[in-house]
RNA sequence: GCCGGGGUUGCCGAGACUGGAAAGGCGCGAGCCUGGAGAGCUCGUUCUCGAAAGAGAUCAAGGGUUCAAAUCCCUUCCCCGGCGCCA
């Protein structure tokens, strides 16, 4: 959410960001939302002035039953205030709710790095492009091939985009998984489970409100959703309170499984491990100070970067452009592996910088010697198991249809190669 | 799920029965004092509107009663204790 203050006291720059990311709905929201906050103003002044009279008749009612007065001409005037107040307050209310609902669609300020328009800016490559000199199978026929996994029976009691991981890949799933966490352990970031549920005024405040129709899914008969990321409650877990600026920067690894309708995309990528509507996903997050936030956007990136390199993944990273970015990132690099099937990078890491987008939301503030400020939000992915699981699959796959374990993970697996399992 | 006790400002904590200006302490900040530090004293320490003076809101959340609600009534959430159920 934006601050209002920003909105009335330079609106151009709210303006030119609108224009950058091409919203001309948006654009026009802004002259509306001025217009909206002067009746406001001018209602609230007036309901404060009657507030005040009613305050100090009630008062003066107090001070003279106290003397044993008679006070039933005061207890008259001040049993008409309320009256008054309440028309006010609804004409209020209902322009609060208008500021409200464009304030909260208007998306994050971007950073001036921020590529303008439909492409995404690629600022680095890392690796190799792996080389292969027989026919390679994609990650779903490796799977089938080599019984590790089943789609036809995960689809006939849950649907498409499920799955079941059996014999090594499962092994394989967690080994990334701990892996990973270790990782993270090592740099500084504490491990952490998240609720796997969270209820609607939590969700409203970590997550663009379309998306929540098209991604999430409710628990029937409950306030509560299911988590899409660790992000989300690992964030919005600090909701309404005032941090310790001694205990910033705030620095966890998410560990949880993942939970996404994938509404919209029927008929894409229906079946496999690349877009499911479960998974398991070690996140990273940091809250911190303002100031630090952009050094720990890039500390963020490169432990993912370094994550992937140690997987001897080849992957380039990509700058998110104004297209793609969305509402509440500032700005969002994608990291995306090389998958030689289909001769194509694809995306398997996101890591943004919100700025104070959610913390305003949220209200997460940290305590300062000019008072209290709202925090920095930031996240990324470190790794998300089923989208590394395919890269690796089709990436260490051998002319006799085994795969190679890529070599960090032998530690944790136990073993060097999946072959066909009975 | 049932019974009982709770939720007050950054933290602790009084006020509730009997409705009438959110006590006190700690922490933090500014100032006075000091050769310096400490102690002591004074002021400040949430949000909103306002150029300011000032005003309003705020006692878990929402509603009700009342001229007036932290206080009385109702609903919901959460915490603690006991009982029940349970991997």
């Amino acid at each position: 959410m934006l601050d209002i203050n920003l909105i009335r006291n330079n609106p151009e720059i709210v303006r030119s960001d609108l224009e950058k990311r091409g919203d001309k709905e948006k654009l026009l929201w802004i002259d509306e939302i001025l217009e909206l906050d002067r009746e406001w103003r001018k209602l609230k002044s007036k309901t404060d002035e009657l507030r005040h009279r009613r305050n100090k008749v009630a008062l003066e009612i107090g001070i003279l039953k106290k003397e044993g007065k008679d006070a039933s001409e005061k207890i008259k005037e001040a049993a008409e205030i309320p009256k008054e107040i309440e028309k006010l307050e609804e004409e209020m209310k209902s322009k609060r709710e208008k500021i409200d609902y464009y304030l909260k669609r208007l998306p994050n300020i971007l950073h001036e790095s921020v590529p303008v328009g439909e492409e995404n800016v690629p600022v680095k490559f890392v690796g190799e492009k792996p080389e292969f000199d027989f026919e390679l199978k994609s990650h779903i026929d490796l799977v089938e091939s080599l019984n590790i996994g089943d789609f036809e029976r995960a689809a006939k009691i849950s649907g498409s985009r499920f799955f079941f991981l059996k014999g090594k890949l499962t092994v394989l799933d967690l080994a990334l998984q701990y892996y990973a966490m270790e990782f993270m352990l090592r740099r500084g970031y504490k491990p952490i489970y998240p609720p796997y549920m969270m209820n609607r005024k939590a969700y409203e405040g970590v997550t663009d409100l379309r998306d929540f129709e098209d991604v999430m899914y409710k628990i029937e008969d409950e306030d509560l959703y299911l988590i899409a990321t660790s992000e989300h409650p690992l964030t919005a877990m600090y909701m309404n309170e005032i941090l310790n600026p001694d205990d910033l920067p705030i620095k966890y690894c998410g560990i949880s499984a993942c939970f996404r309708k994938e509404a919209g995309t029927h008929g894409r990528e229906t079946k496999g491990l690349f877009r499911v509507h479960q998974f398991n996903k070690i996140e990273q997050i940091v809250i911190c100070e303002p100031e630090e936030s952009w050094k720990y956007h890039e500390e963020l990136l490169k432990n993912a970067m370094d994550l992937f390199e140690s997987l001897k993944l080849h992957f380039r990273v990509v700058n998110i452009c104004t297209g793609d970015i969305g509402t509440v990132a500032a700005k969002k690099y994608d990291i995306e592996v090389w998958m030689p099937v289909q001769r194509e990078y694809r995306e398997v890491v996101s890591c943004s910088n919100c700025t104070d987008y959610q913390a305003r939301r949220l209200n997460i503030k940290y305590r300062t010697k000019e008072g209290n400020k709202f925090v920095h939000t930031l996240n990324s992915t470190c790794i998300a198991t089923t989208r590394a699981l395919v890269a690796i699959l089709e990436n260490f796959q051998t002319p006799d249809g085994s795969i190679t374990v890529p070599e960090v993970l032998r530690k944790y697996t136990g073993f060097k190669k999946i072959e066909k399992e009975k």
